[in-house]
DNA sequence: CTGATGACGGTGC
DNA sequence: GGCACCGCCATCA
């Protein structure tokens, strides 16, 4: 990334346990990281370098919708990349968060990355 | 230090 | 369902 931040270097590992084929939103990431709001995880995207290690195309809004910015050419990147991994779009670009959507990190990694265990994945995958 | 900015999200209309 | 506000707060100039 960018920047040297212990806030990004949260979000980032968090973003890196999203599995292929799965997204989630800016405000769950936020939750999962802690004292850390939507627009933090944003700004924290947006700082990484497109050919980062970290799966940033796996975030998305909490509309199930990639996020619009400047760099229309980047943002259909990030379309194909997912439907590549095999998420689908509706007509309106959208896509089911119910059916695509990222549970969580396991139990496990929570606890040993000291993150509060509460939004551990409900159950399996 | 101060102010502007931003890949967001919830609320209200 | 959509749209406009406004709070959010780490970073940066």
């Amino acid at each position: 990334m960018k920047v040297n931040s212990p806030v990004y270097g949260r979000i980032c590992r968090v973003v890196e346990q999203i599995p292929p084929g799965k997204v989630a939103a800016y405000g769950q990431i936020a939750a999962i990281v802690g004292n850390c709001t939507a627009r933090m995880v944003g700004y924290a995207m947006a700082s990484l370098p497109p050919d980062s290690p970290v799966p940033w195309q796996r975030v998305i809004n909490a509309q199930g919708k990639i996020s619009p910015r400047a760099d229309h050419e980047s943002t259909e990147h990030q379309r194909q990349t997912l439907m590549a991994e095999g998420i689908v779009f509706d007509s309106q670009g959208k896509t089911d968060l119910r059916r695509f959507g990222w549970r969580g990190p396991q139990l496990e990694w929570l606890l040993e990355n000291d993150f509060d265990p509460i939004w551990a994945a409900s159950s399996n995958e």
